[in-house]
DNA sequence: CTTGAACATCAAATAAACTTGATGTATACT
DNA sequence: AGTATACATCAAGTTTATTTGATGTTCAAG
């Protein structure tokens, strides 16, 4: 792992950013729906009503969270669809939070187990 | 756990403050030295001179750590010590991460042992 | 009870993040 | 080709976070 000082420095930037990204409730939010749907994957046009957002907003705040890797997207002719990144969210989460924006379902390539 | 959405919502707020606290290289910085000091604590005057940080500015970073209550502080006369809550770090990021920002000598409390 | 050291807090300035409405791009349908 | 739908991007405005330098507070020493 990271031992020396710039080698730290630079993964402190890099968190920063995975942080930056959870900080903020709407993103949680999108995060969660994302995590507890039925579907593996959403579309911005769902999202946009689930959310009641608006579909610029809604792509800016998209595209913070795929910057961050925390989300995926997967276009299907004219829709876009985005899923949660689970391995990055369980390397970055604890398991308590890991049940908040994480999917279940996750084809038995994880080890951890949800406990909640 | 948070089940119903207003519960979920309030839920998301709070991890808003404790990511928004993470988002930032230089807290970061901070919690990694706390965390991994031979010292239990550090006082802020030791803290400046390491992070090389204007005592207002190093001030002012401390209290957004302290509301997310991820540090404590302890007087000791006019000096003021901080350390990692070893609790909430667990409770929040993965074992990957809280082997930079947890210390090691949890005085046997935790059930999580590093694996890095 | 004055002084100095260590720290917190404040107000003003600066910088970064977010919102809004408009415009651009890709795809599918006619 | 022409149009509509779904989305991304952009530029301007607004809000929030950070920095800076000054001032306030506490405590210990004289």
């Amino acid at each position: 792992m990271a031992t020396d000082v710039t080698e730290l420095q630079a993964t402190f930037k890099q968190y920063e950013k995975t942080f930056k990204a959870l900080a903020d409730e709407k993103r949680l939010k999108i995060l969660n729906l994302l995590a507890d749907s039925k579907e593996e994957s959403i579309c911005v046009c769902e999202l946009e009503e689930v959310m009641k957002m608006a579909q610029s907003k809604l792509s800016y705040h998209l595209k913070i969270l795929m910057q961050a890797d925390l989300i995926q997207r997967e276009k299907r002719g004219t829709l876009h669809y985005y899923s949660i990144n689970n391995e990055v969210m369980n390397q970055t989460l604890s398991e308590e939070l890991c049940c908040l924006f994480r999917r279940a379902d996750n084809s038995g390539k994880s080890d951890i187990s949800c406990s909640c």
